[in-house]
DNA sequence: ACTGTACCCTGTAGGC
DNA sequence: TGCCTACAGGGTACAG
């Protein structure tokens, strides 16, 4: 599930309910997840409020009255599941499809407006920390991200010059969270097909000699911030077994044009090239060899 | 300093 | 049916 999109349209589900509101317990059902929780991590969050939920790459932050700061992260599997009081589920939110399976839940949430909020994670490569608000931004999950995609410091000239003496592919290279944090597997495919992009042409094509955007830098900065507002607007992507809460199936996998379409026509116009698979930074990418150069 | 690979963990899909 | 292998939205630790 989780890059960018998806984990933005978590944090708007999980704003709603947790802004302004106060933890009445939380309940911590094993040491760890990815790493151990923190130190009487229960403890530190009962009876605090949440003054600000924001995203950083693919981290939710939970800005607490406390002086501390709540960081969370998805991994591959995380997802929230909002249980209101009168019973209801939050639209905006991922639970779970139906039989609702609760093997995996790791940690309750219990608000003193008596909503519930169960974070739930199989493979469990997601986390918890807590750490000083003041310290955040040096905090060693957070301070080698590179920019926000969306952010106008994401530009081409930005990103010729990161480019420019790298020895990697432009897969490798927009998989890379100090380049640019947030994008991850299937919008990197997505982006450089809309550049039309090969996923191995060396990264260094993106500069001129003097480290300055060509024309394909451009087209990739528009591509990735294009992709991620389209798929943000469409709730995000839902694979496999998600589903949003309101029944509703997620929305922007059924716009993906080449992610996990090995052998189908490329759909562009005026191009039939045969979409292939190949793996980059040990990771599958999906892409056309036709129109992708 | 960089770059590639193995690995963390569980569930599922596909081949036999 | 079952068993086995490969692979999955992410990130990190290590070897070269």
């Amino acid at each position: 599930m989780p890059e960018l999109p998806e984990v933005e349209t978590v944090r708007r589900g999980l704003e709603r309910v947790l802004r302004d509101a106060r933890f009445a317990h939380v309940e911590v059902r094993r040491p760890d997840l990815r790493f151990a929780f923190p130190v009487r991590f229960a403890e530190r969050l009962a009876g605090s409020a949440i003054v600000d939920l924001t995203r950083r790459a693919k981290y939710i932050l939970a800005s607490l009255d406390t002086g501390e700061t709540l960081i969370m992260h998805l991994g591959m599997t995380g997802r929230f599941l909002i249980e209101e009081a009168q019973g209801r589920t939050t639209p905006g939110s991922y639970v779970y499809a139906h039989g609702a399976n609760t093997t995996h839940d790791h940690v309750v949430f219990h608000m003193r407006s008596g909503t519930r909020i169960t974070y739930n994670d199989a493979r469990r490569f997601g986390f918890m920390l807590l750490t000083p608000t003041h310290e955040l931004s040096s905090h060693p999950v957070l301070r080698a991200l590179g920019p926000e995609p969306l952010d106008v410091q994401f530009s081409a000239a930005y990103l010729a010059g990161r480019a420019a003496q790298k020895n990697v592919n432009l897969k490798t290279l927009l998989m890379d969270q100090r380049i640019v944090a947030g994008l991850g597997n299937i919008y990197v495919s997505e982006a450089l097909h809309r550049a039309r992009l090969s996923p191995g042409r060396p990264a260094s094509t993106l500069a001129d000699g003097k480290g300055r955007p060509l024309a394909r830098a451009h087209a990739l900065v528009a591509a990735v911030k294009n992709v991620l507002g389209d798929a943000i607007a469409a709730g995000g992507s839902t694979l496999r077994d998600y589903r949003q809460a309101d029944g509703s199936s997620g929305g922007f996998q059924d716009t993906f044009l080449v992610y996990d379409r090995e052998g189908e026509r490329c759909t562009r116009t005026g191009c039939s090239g045969r979409l292939r698979r190949a793996v980059h930074a040990g990771r599958a990418t999906f892409f056309c060899p036709v129109c992708q150069r």
